[in-house]
DNA sequence: CAGTATCCCAAGCGATACTG
DNA sequence: CAGTATCGCTTGGGATACTG
């Protein structure tokens, strides 16, 4: 206790910031450019130059990201060898990090209603009043995953090749 | 065009970052107070020098973060008066804000069961084997507010009382 | 293709001090 | 109580260039 009187210090048995599951999460993922990555591995894009094309991130900041992730244990680091071909690396996601399709996909509902409608061109206003808004996954080659009306999509025509 | 050739261009055409919802989201409130101050709305913690003891940010950084948080439609300024007092300020949640709980529930379950879970002292391990670890909201006073077993609740003491 | 090494810049954070 | 003004520092982002 350095200060005695100051009634707006916090008691040092208070639960603190690091036992809150979410601020924990922001912390591991709260930068520009994790969830992205995690998306990119979502719908199947885990090559590293695929994923720099797709994301148009660069080199360096890919790397130190994807370090990260399989530091942390969202992703894993994996070599194969399609027959005839040399070895290549690919970053899977884990068991913990295919369980953020679940909120990563409430967060992107939340923002395709909440920010992308109401912005003049959005994808989302010209799909039309028929076709709701519920998020959902497809695989590279549209079937869809898990929930009705796939919008969690690749963002670039590379990124589906 | 700046260039000409190079193959890793971008294709104008595509669906850049700016359409997809989680990106958007991950821009608005990714950064390391936002979510919390976000929170703290969502527990009924709406006053600035309530928040600032609560979460120990610093004021200019607070004031920035609710400006933002307000020019993006999640928070709403508020004048109220007390019978006898003085007029005060809180900043509570839009529409907008508070269908943020939703995925701010969902990372928060993520984030227990796959970061707080095998900490050393977690206060999710102690909780022990017959308390589910399902995510949910109180009020102040402690009811539970959708969900059921209650884990959103405030940091400290003081957020309580 | 799959990265690493360097270096620079901008943004965010935070301490301190001040106003109404 | 509810903020704003200033300023230094640290962190992360990004360009460039290089390696296996």
């Amino acid at each position: 206790m350095t200060d005695s009187a100051s009634p707006s210090r916090r008691d040092e048995a208070a639960t603190p910031i690091e036992r809150c599951g979410m601020a924990r999460a922001a912390e591991l993922l709260g930068d520009r450019w994790t969830l992205l990555i995690v998306r990119e591995a979502l719908y199947g894009v885990t090559r590293f130059e695929a994923i720099r094309a797709d994301l148009d991130i660069p080199r360096t900041v890919l790397s130190k990201r994807l370090r990260h992730l399989v530091d942390v244990g969202v992703l894993k680091k994996r070599s194969y060898r399609e027959p005839g071909q040399r070895a290549r690396e690919q970053y899977v996601l884990t068991t913990m990090g295919v369980e953020l399709a679940l909120p990563m996909i409430a967060l992107m509902h939340w923002g395709e209603k909440h920010i992308l409608r109401g912005e003049a061109g959005s994808a989302i206003v010209e799909r039309g009043s028929d076709a709701p808004l519920h998020a959902g996954l497809v695989t590279n080659d549209g079937r869809p995953v898990g929930l009705a009306n796939a919008t969690f999509r690749p963002m670039t025509p590379k990124a589906a090749a």
